[in-house]
DNA sequence: AAAAACATTGGACCGGTGGACAGGGTGCGG
DNA sequence: CCGCACCCTGTCCACCGGTCCAATGTTTTT
């Protein structure tokens, strides 16, 4: 059974579309019962971020074995690694579809988990700077480069320095300035700054005509 | 469709068994033309590691849209991380039930990811202690900075020069460093270049105001 | 009024960066 | 065999970037 945690229901209009026959109750003390199968969505909207960890933990703890989804109409990454940390499975925003919704409780229920690609992106990056393909809005033209200098590239846009990615590579700095050189070159860019920009708004990375 | 990319079949038995209605192939090329709703599940146990992310950042590249799985018989952190810092959607033990693999494919055909237990305890892990570390200045917020320093900022992450956007501000290049070395102290970054990174997502960058 | 924060600039130092010369190695197709 | 593309490395040098030292005036807060 869906369980909607939330003070005031209106907040909810997308998620009561989303699931007609769940039910939305106001605290977490009302949660109690929820059997196997269920899944608990809390509204984190009204809950300061410092208190968040605190209460999704509880939550999870108090309904062992139902995985508990955060929803709310303004999430940002902190508080949704915050949620997540605590045991959240999954981390919805309160405005997305009612079949999005659906989908995350179909991911969830199976044992997923739900993070968007945003996030995700973020997640990955902090725990290695190795390769950054992003799936949503595809880097720029990566494809372009030659495996060295995409490997390069990419070390760079982590914000590693000459010295640093030559260590990552395995290679000397002076060849990490050559395939520098180059990625600027096909780029059309001055610099790693203006790298960095390109790699983050592809439309702005010049058509570079084939010379 | 299910399709298994290994060249010894044998070593996915229970993947088939898991899959009867699946195809094994032996090589990423012969994969191609799969269309939506399929998945691709890599065998990675003959990839060395410094491949695995070109590999699958490869795969995931030529098909568009079809959600990629690692399998692998021995897994190791380090490699699942890779796997899915370059767009694999899971990462899943060659060795698992049947039932375990089949829901991991449903929560990747709804859009999620499987990660298993300890490494997603992992990922938040390093995650979380990463934006400790970047707690000396809080996340990038352009708000906490002066009106100056908000000015500063934006050039530089328009890519502005420190000459550029002293002149663009009609101050000395001396002192756009100090506003700048204010900044990277209230964000806890070493150079403009992290700088860029730290205010990647374009909505915290609103556009360069004219001066 | 005293204290704190802000905006501005100077000089000097040093490491990182990028361009301009180079060169040698491999593998692949004509 | 000979280009061609890619990968790797070297030296030299001018410039940029970031940090340390410091100072002066204004505005805001206490």
């Amino acid at each position: 059974m869906m369980l909607a945690i939330c003070p005031r229901a209106e907040l909810l209009a997308r998620w009561r579309r989303a699931f007609p026959e769940g039910r939305v109750v106001a605290s977490a003390s009302a949660a109690a019962g929820a059997g196997r199968g269920s899944q608990l969505w809390l509204h984190v909207d009204d809950i300061a971020v410092s208190d968040l960890g605190d209460r999704v933990a509880n939550l999870v703890r108090a309904n062992d074995g139902v995985p508990v989804v955060v929803i709310s109409a303004a999430p940002d990454q902190q508080r949704a690694l915050v949620a997540l940390d605590s045991g959240a499975r999954g981390f919805c925003h309160a405005l997305a579809a009612p079949e999005m919704m659906r989908q995350v409780a179909t991911v969830v229920a199976h044992g997923g988990l739900w993070v968007g690609p945003e996030l995700m992106r973020r997640m990955l990056g902090a725990v290695t700077s190795k390769l950054d393909r992003d799936a949503g809005g595809a880097t720029a033209d990566l494809s372009r480069l030659t495996p060295r200098e995409r490997a390069v590239a990419l070390e760079v846009s982590h914000g590693a320095t000459n010295k640093e990615a030559a260590r990552a590579l395995g290679i000397t700095e002076r060849t990490v300035k050559a395939h520098l050189a180059a990625v600027f070159e096909k780029f059309g860019v001055r610099d790693r700054l203006e790298l960095v920009i390109a790699l983050r708004d592809p439309a702005t990375v010049p058509a570079r005509s084939v010379a």
